[in-house]
RNA sequence: GGUUGUAUAGCUCAAUUGGAUAGAGCAUCUGACUACGAAUCAGAAGGUUUAAGGUUCGACUCCUUAUACGACCA
């Protein structure tokens, strides 16, 4: 399609040159898809050639329209509205393309000239509470993107950079001190990033109080919240784990054991996966090194209460700490060491960060601040920046207990696909493990597309009962129809239809066919726009339009019934690279169809 | 206060980056299973694209101002 696209306009180029004998190069043109209610496929805009040409639009299309049809023998036909240029290419074009579709073996890279080696950050949860539909978006948009890159032929990388030190992890360790009993995981059977949820949400609640307490004594609700009894330890056991204090190390150590623990279980049931893990408590310390390099070469500066600060305003930014007066460190710190690590290890040329559309300004400094530092790969970072999740009652809210938390989703989605699934009564034959599989990817299935469909960019609304529809817009439609081009293939097999038979000779095409191998023919584009804008909602809406465009081909024409054998040994092909696609488009977002459901 | 993002059908989202009569799904209504999977298909209805100006052959898209909601930085 790209290519066809390319000829059409080169041949259109020639035209204006022969016809009206002025040079308008082929990328110049405005070329787009034909709307569905005229005839054709490619659109010329004549619009946009009057000047050059000093003809009026419907004549410039007219002339070229013409001298087309008469030089160029892929086109077949045109018409001309106003100023628009219908092309319709030639049904034996449109097999010749099915064809090179068809003999393409799986998984054949789609090549765009974009960056060959790739680091994906995502997930990146904090160790002091289970995942949410917040972490959900930012672990399925990550590994969608990395499979959109690997499809162009990219080596990526997938990177977790776990948020493992700071002052809200001692706030769950000092809750678990002050208010748990020595349970574990074990002993109370739960997953271990949801017990020490717990504390930390105990931690909270116990702060609260005291800073209540602290305000109804008269005291100022800053330095309530600053010098609340609670507070003070937590930030008291900081400073013990930066000194290396053996007991809060030993506690640190074990609560973030059940941590991954739980966090592992989710990635492995949501099914995304990293090729490295990065620890903040491994990367601050080089983070410092960094800011003190900075210092020395005059880059930064000090206060006089010993703070260090960039000055980032020429950049249209503003100062930013760097180091605080006691010489801890803040976010800025560690994130310039885990940079220079990722470089370091990968020497990406293209370095991904699936992070909130609200840390948009903390990325701007991280990228200026590596800039002036003068690293050669702050250039190569770009922010893959996505709009937070809200519920319809609002906002998610920890306070609140409104955060939707990811393991009862998950749980909830299968159940939802379960019953469904059941109602339908499908599935016979299938066994106890074969179900609770195909549960599985049904309920995800739904999830991930309800997450993924709509523009990383914008913030989205979830609705809990639409999320697991199975209806229209929705995953399971998808996986429905794959279902469906699978059951047709088995049934031909079992015909003996050949499904890689020779098509070219087939004659004309039904509306429904030529528009099915359009669709097809259209998913080099789809992956080249998906990664050049990393957004998987374009392999979502195209995954959605194959499936569309399918069930109405099912609808409107015969295939296993039809009598004429070519006919029929080309409308299972149809089918079969339709599901290809399908499955091939499914997998860029992360997830798997089904043979039956 | 400063910076910044968003605003499209009752609801949730699209619109090939300035092109044709702004499209889908859900919800509502109508029709199609003794034809290959009805989790489907066909159709109806639903719009002053937040408001007002501007730019041009042409604006949901670009510019200005205003309004609403959100985020970030003090």
């Amino acid at each position: 399609m790209q290519q066809l696209e390319q000829d059409i306009r080169a041949a259109l180029s020639a035209a204006i040159q022969q016809v009206f004998g002025v040079t308008v190069a082929a990328d110049q043109l405005v070329i787009q898809p034909t709307r569905k209610e005229f005839a054709g496929s490619f659109t010329l805009v004549t619009f946009s050639l009057t000047k050059a040409l000093g003809k009026g639009p419907e004549q410039i299309g007219q002339a070229l329209g013409e001298w087309l049809t008469g030089h160029e023998v892929r086109i077949s036909g045109f018409n001309v509205v106003k100023g628009f240029l219908n092309l319709e290419v030639a049904d034996r074009e449109w097999l010749r393309l099915f064809q090179g579709l068809v003999q393409q073996p799986e998984g054949t890279p789609v090549p765009t000239g974009g960056p060959q080696d790739v680091v994906v950050e995502y997930s990146s949860p904090n160790t002091n509470k289970p995942l949410h539909l917040g972490h959900l978006r930012n672990n399925f948009l990550g590994y969608s993107v990395a499979e959109i890159l690997k499809a162009t032929g990219a080596t990526v990388s997938k990177v977790n950079l776990v948020n493992d030190r700071g002052i809200h992890i001692c706030k769950s360790m000092l809750g678990y001190q002050q208010f748990g009993h020595a349970e574990t995981p074990e002993s109370d059977n739960i997953k271990g990033d949801h017990l020490v949820g717990k504390y930390y949400v105990l931690f909270e609640k116990h702060y609260r109080e005291q800073v209540a307490q602290l305000v109804a004594e008269g005291v100022a609700e800053d330095t309530a919240k600053a010098s609340a009894p609670l507070m003070l330890e937590a930030r008291d056991m900081l400073q013990k784990w930066e000194a290396g204090d053996e007991e809060v190390v030993s506690l640190w150590r074990q609560m973030n054991g059940w941590v991954y623990e739980g966090h592992n279980a989710t990635y492995a049931a949501i099914g995304v996966d990293f090729d490295k893990f990065y620890y903040e408590s491994g990367t601050y310390l080089l983070g410092k090194e960094r800011v003190q390099e900075g210092l020395d070469r005059g880059l930064f500066y000090r206060k006089e209460d010993g703070s260090t600060w960039v000055d980032l305003a020429a950049e249209g930014l503003d100062q930013k700490i760097l180091l605080r007066s006691d010489g801890t460190s803040v976010y800025l710190t560690q994130d310039l060491g885990t940079a220079e690590l990722k470089y370091a290890d990968f020497h990406y040329d293209s370095s991904i960060y699936v992070i909130a559309d609200e840390q948009n300004y903390h990325m701007q400094v991280l990228q200026a601040t590596l800039q002036k530092l003068g690293k050669p790969y702050a250039a190569a970072i770009h922010h893959l920046s996505y709009g937070m999740v809200d519920l319809p009652t609002g906002k998610m809210k920890t306070r609140e207990g409104t955060v939707v938390d990811a393991d009862e989703l998950v749980r909830e989605v299968i159940e939802a696909a379960k019953v469904e699934t059941l109602k339908k009564g499908k599935i016979e034959g299938l066994s106890e493990e074969e179900l609770a599989q195909l549960f599985h990817t049904l309920g995800l299935g739904a999830l991930k597309y309800y997450l993924l469909k709509v523009d990383p960019k914008k913030r989205m609304l979830f609705n809990p009962e639409e999320s697991v529809q199975l209806q229209g817009d929705t995953g399971p439609f998808v996986q429905y129809t794959y279902a469906r081009t699978a059951s047709l293939r088995r049934k031909a097999q079992q015909m003996g239809i050949d499904e890689k038979a020779e098509f070219l000779s087939l004659g004309e095409l039904q509306k429904a066919e030529r528009e099915m191998i359009e669709e097809l023919a259209r998913y080099a584009n789809v992956v080249t726009e998906a990664a050049r804008t990393f957004s998987p909602a374009i392999v979502a809406q195209y995954a959605y339009d194959l499936a569309k465009a399918y069930n109405r081909f099912y609808a409107e024409v015969q295939v296993l019934q039809e009598p004429d054998e070519a006919k029929r040994a080309f409308r299972v092909a149809l089918s079969v690279q339709t599901g290809r696609a399908i499955k091939a488009s499914m997998k860029l977002l992360g997830i798997a169809v089904p043979e039956r459901m």
